[in-house]
DNA sequence: ATAAAATCTTGTAACGTTCCAATCCAGTAG
DNA sequence: CTACTGGATTGGAACGTTACAAGATTTTAT
């Protein structure tokens, strides 16, 4: 028995026109324009090879139906979206926040939408992340944190996805990032030059990954070039006082205590060091008078004078744009070719959790010195 | 001539296994299970009326070919997706930034995605964001804020799209927010009781949306109960130092100058009275001792001891979940019938931007009197 | 034993595009 | 007048599902 599409419910236009409610089809436009929908689907797509005058009238019949092309038929036949998959560790960490922020704006600007994964990063949230971005068709993956979880890695290339790592770095796919070791080593040479000798690194197990590995490495690097020793590792989960320092548990506060107490921290990133700010103030350190801290990122609280945050500023946006740019590239197959590796300057910014010798007090001096 | 799907090309799995590189269709299982596609399709689907015997079979089929349904036909077919379109402020708005991961994780929890557009409070951007979730065919459509512009209420209608406003208040479709009004009121009393009585009200005119007519509102009602003029609604935009003060153009340091000076303001979110902290701050302006401010929101970096801005606390996890509860119910027709509202409690939360008379340096208590 | 009912299974028609080989047609060369 | 050329146009086959009426099979009731 024929099935036939059911006769449109009928509506009338606030004018009085006779409209249907169901959206016009590609049929209906060639119909009313008189071609076939191929020459439809031709125009609207704006490939050559159409006469002025059928384009003409395909446009005022599209205009007159107020056709939108269905992107989901153009899907299926394409088997791709027009969707960009985002890998986020954090929404609510004010820099992927900002990263975000920039992707989703390129993105748009360049017709593509932007669908978000916030993994925690949780290889487990990771991996199912990727699935359900996989299982969308999106275009392409952007990865804003990568946990470094293998099995995520296989199943983006077996489905043949272009993949981008911004600001995180893996060896497979296309990389824009800052230079982290360069960015660790500036954040060390400060706390260095403002006559340190016990600086300790700071991260939150949470957000480790090569991003910070590398940040390390510009540390240890900087310290050696100083001939320090490369002092301590400090990984630590907030509001907990119990870190792991150089593998060992101990109470944070001690750290900071005592005779071969730390005097300067470089954290990893922003987020770590506000944290660690916060410890200080909490349980009575006086910062940069007792504690100095570098941070990285530049998120925007850093800048607020109640935080003042000296730290390693990232240009978020032109990350973002990059970034961006690239996968687009990939994915329009404008690009070929081996994956590229993107490194962007960075920059030190010094606020008030630092401060050079010259303007310290003589009491801070005495006591850093002594150190 | 028939043009039948080319052979598809083989592979060898690692294994050593032979693969095929294209991946299997809802047809691949039904010849390996040897049943119709439509039995698949209700396996797949978890309908009833199909054997435990086929059911098994299918299942087995699809493990072993390693079947995964492909979402975008079933989206054509059903003119629908299981995508979730979120409009949001500003992801870079640390309360927005926990929104929407918050709105993320409750859609993922139930199977749907999330699809983030930013409008900047830019009634065009999101009149732009909106028209690309509809092309998307999204399932609903979650406003995290809403300019109130006209054009993209009548196409989401016509679209016949569920839409809920969380944290936002509008006429149509459902609203889960919190109740504003009395938030107002909450932190304009605790101002009062503090002594307070020449109490300004502040908006950033980019954020100015019907929550903020509800808070001032709040405001207005608690300053008339306590006899006290309605004093002053600021509109301001930060870094700038010039400010709308009811309507009129100032220096926005010249509000907290002189004998008339404002002592207290009440923000109408806590960017905004973070802005102000730090305004204050460049300014030589002590908080609390010169000036007393309360937020909106408690978004995380309001708890942080150097900011420790006094708020009114929204549950913004029970928003968002209620939220997407709310509005899947809507697309699953569990929930019929007109537009809900959801109301929420708020509370305050006092920190060190206020304090009360009681623990008031005597000087302060002093020049707030004569204020 | 047979009819009726219940359960399970299936064939076919959508869904609205894109893609491409084939066709059409006007103009041009032989 | 015929053959050819090349641009414009077209028809129909995909794309991989879901929806649904109809068919097949088994069970129950009479």
């Amino acid at each position: 028995m024929a099935r036939g599409r059911p006769a449109p419910p009928l509506e009338l236009g606030h004018d009085g026109s006779v409209a249907v409610r169901r959206p016009p089809t590609i049929l209906d436009v060639a119909s009313r324009a008189r071609v076939s929908k191929s020459t439809v689907s031709n125009v609207v797509r704006g490939l050559p090879g159409v006469s002025d005058e059928t384009r003409r009238r395909v446009h005022s019949a599209i205009k007159q139906l107020g056709y939108r092309p269905n992107v989901l038929a153009r899907q299926l036949v394409q088997q791709r979206t027009n969707i960009l998959g985002v890998v986020v560790g954090d929404l609510a960490n004010p820099f992927f926040a900002e990263m975000a922020k920039s992707v989703e704006r390129h993105a748009a600007a360049r017709g593509y939408t932007a669908m978000f994964c916030n993994t925690e990063g949780d290889s487990q949230s990771e991996l199912a992340g990727v699935e359900t971005l996989l299982e969308h068709r999106v275009a392409g993956i952007v990865f804003l944190a990568f946990s470094g979880e293998s099995r995520v890695m296989r199943d983006a290339l077996r489905h043949q996805v272009p993949v981008v790592f911004v600001s995180c770095h893996e060896d497979w796919g296309d990389v824009v990032t800052v230079d982290d070791v360069k960015g660790g080593r500036l954040a060390t040479r400060h706390l260095i030059d403002s006559g340190h000798r016990r600086i300790a690194y700071l991260s939150i197990p949470e957000l480790e990954d090569r991003s910070d590995h590398s940040r390390h490495t510009g540390y240890r690097e900087e310290m050696a070039a100083a001939g320090l020793r490369a002092g301590m590792r400090i990984s630590w989960s907030p509001p907990s006082d119990l870190a792991l320092v150089d593998g060992v548990e101990m109470r944070l506060r001690d750290v900071f205590d005592g005779p071969d107490r730390v005097t300067a921290v470089f954290a990893s990133n922003d987020v770590a060091g506000i944290d660690l700010q916060e410890f200080a103030d909490r349980f009575g350190l006086r910062v940069p008078q007792d504690l100095s801290v570098v941070g990285f990122d530049d998120v925007p609280m850093a800048g607020l004078a109640r935080i003042g945050l000296t730290t390693i500023s990232q240009p978020r946006d032109e990350l973002a744009k990059l970034g961006i740019t690239t996968i687009i590239e990939r994915i329009e197959r404008k690009l070929k070719g081996p994956p590229r590796l993107t490194l962007i300057r960075v920059s030190l910014v010094e606020r008030a959790s630092t401060s050079r010798l010259a303007v310290l007090p003589k009491v801070r001096t005495a006591t850093k010195r002594t150190s």
